[in-house]
RNA sequence: GGCGGCAUAGCCAAGUGGUAAGGCAGCGGUCUGCAAAACCGCUAUUCACCAGUUCGAAUCUGGUUGCCGCCUCCA
């Protein structure tokens, strides 16, 4: 089945084709880097590394760029605040980045560009549209004149006539048109500074990602992401610069991510509901988090709720318990080399529109569930039937896993490591927990079911579940 | 004021013309000493509302209502 996405530039699905068959070259917006990342980026950053992943996977050799803005007004205000120099904060805060965005798995990009790295690119690309006629200088600051652009909202589907009925934006004199954006900034004393033919100073915001694009992926290439929030005006701005000095289409596909509502409510600093990544990691596994935030399709809305991850956190359990009983009643194990199945097929197929992994989880479920029955059916456990089937849907559900990024721990040690976390905190001795089952053991080989029983509800005072298996009685932890 | 999105069972959610995936919760059953887990069955004749197009619509068109986002830094 042939790859559709959604294109932010169009308004509709429409079919994948990389302009270099067989090649994919992306670019997705990353942070600003003046403090810890917080859920929001979480689901971009994993969006599009499923999404990277998701074409590697289909045979595509892709070209991912990631950027890091690490020179802004807010790194300045926040190096300001903390006394501290402003390339501090944004090392700071990549590093923070990094310990997020490993802790959830997320593959590293292929180049991860920095703003301060290619000044001299910048400079070159503001040059070129002074050049072209769509920039203009005021003393030391340089601005692009959105009026010369004749496509200038094409993204977002505004019109500058439009916009200038209501907006609310700061009427800057100077400016030909209010918006107007800058593309180079005249430095105070003390902020960071580069030369460049109109005095010391530093890149605005969108230029940096015509210019380091332009560098790694060239004047056209066929993805570009990023938050939903970035459409206007960053990406207008991209579009606009990129498309001023190349004369050629910029990008081909543009997708955009929804936003993470915690509670209903748009994470603010007003509202002080932030959710930073570290917190949530604190109490879930990133596994969980993954899985939540892949369970909506990306472009949706997605609320943050305790009960949701709740729920991601059961279906994670279930599949993992899937793949222990499959591994431990068959004997199957890891293989990479068995040929993908029906349940892949499913997957990709959901996969294929426009990345619709809420449909490929929905798929996921329905091979999980499917393969228990078919393991209930005890009586059949030897046969090359079910061996095949199993060692197939156990390889399909691994090969899902590598895409949506979970699925990444042996079963054992998933559950090991839960157990762990969770006896640590509740401070309980796992050796009192096999004393206490063995005398239950006991209590029930004498018929004692009254005592049996009340050691297995103080048990589950502690969330301590337990199941009679024929092989024996195991426990588990409700967490 | 301008632009855009969404409204599907108790909750979450997929589904863009062919007769409602999946998950969670609940109830009943199989299994079990009893449970747990797993499985089976039940839980939307119906997709905010109204009108229209069509042999046929949750899906298309027009309108109404409600919620949300963007237009200012924002993933």
């Amino acid at each position: 089945m042939a790859l559709r996405v959604f294109n932010t530039l169009g308004g509709k699905k429409e079919r994948f084709e990389p302009l270099e068959p067989g090649r994919v070259r992306m670019y997705v917006c990353g942070p600003t880097v003046y403090d810890a990342c917080h859920i929001g980026h979480a689901r971009s950053v994993v969006v599009f590394d499923v999404i990277a992943r998701y074409l590697k996977a289909k045979g595509f050799e892709v070209t991912y760029v990631r950027n890091f803005t690490d020179v802004d007004d807010k790194i300045i205000d926040k190096a300001n605040q903390l006394g501290i120099d402003s390339m501090a904060v944004a090392e700071k805060y990549i590093k923070e980045f990094y310990n997020d965005m490993d802790a959830l798995n997320v593959e590293r990009a292929t180049i991860e560009p920095k703003a301060t790295e290619h000044i001299n690119q910048i400079v070159q690309f503001v040059e070129k549209l002074i050049q072209k006629g769509f920039a203009y200088r005021i003393n030391g600051d340089v601005y692009y004149s959105v009026e010369k652009f004749n496509e200038y909202g094409k993204l977002s589907g505004r019109r500058l006539e439009d916009m200038e009925a209501g907006a609310r934006v700061d009427i800057d004199e100077r400016k030909q048109n209010p918006f107007d954006f800058v593309l180079w900034k005249s430095a105070k004393p003390g902020e960071p500074a580069w030369e460049s033919p109109w005095g010391m100073g530093r890149p605005g915001w969108h230029i940096e990602c015509s210019a380091m694009s332009n560098e790694y992926l060239g004047e056209t290439f066929d993805i570009h992401g990023g938050g939903k929030d970035l459409c206007f005006p960053h990406h207008e701005n991209e579009i606009a610069q990129s498309e001023s000095v190349s004369g050629k289409l910029f990008v081909k596909y543009w997708i955009h991510n929804g936003f993470v509502n915690i509670n209903q409510e748009k994470m603010s600093k007003s509202l002080g509901n932030f959710l930073m990544i570290k917190d949530v990691l604190k109490i879930y596994h990133p596994e969980t988090v993954r899985l939540f935030l892949l369970s909506n399709h990306y472009r949706s809305p997605i609320d943050f709720t305790d009960k949701a991850l709740d729920e991601a956190k059961t279906g994670l359990d279930k599949i993992y318990a899937l793949l222990e009983r499959i591994e431990k009643e068959i004997g199957v194990q890891p293989d990479q080399n068995i040929e993908p199945g029906d349940c892949w097929q499913r997957f990709s197929d959901a996969m294929d529109d426009d990345f619709n992994s809420a449909r490929g989880i929905g798929m996921l479920f329905d091979t999980v569930r499917s393969m228990n029955r078919l393991l209930d059916q005890k009586k059949n456990h030897g046969s090359p039937e079910i061996k095949k089937a199993a060692q197939s849907d156990h390889s399909d559900i691994l090969r899902i896993g590598s895409i949506l990024g979970i699925l990444m721990e042996s079963p054992k040690v998933y559950f090991k490591r839960k157990q762990t976390r969770v006896l640590e905190r509740q401070s309980i001795d796992p050796d009192v927990i096999d004393q206490m089952i063995a005398e239950r053991d006991q209590a029930r080989k004498a018929k004692n079911w009254a005592k049996s029983d009340q050691i297995r509800n103080q048990l589950a005072d502690m969330n301590i579940v337990l199941e009679d298996r024929s092989e024996g009685t195991i426990w588990k932890i409700n967490d």
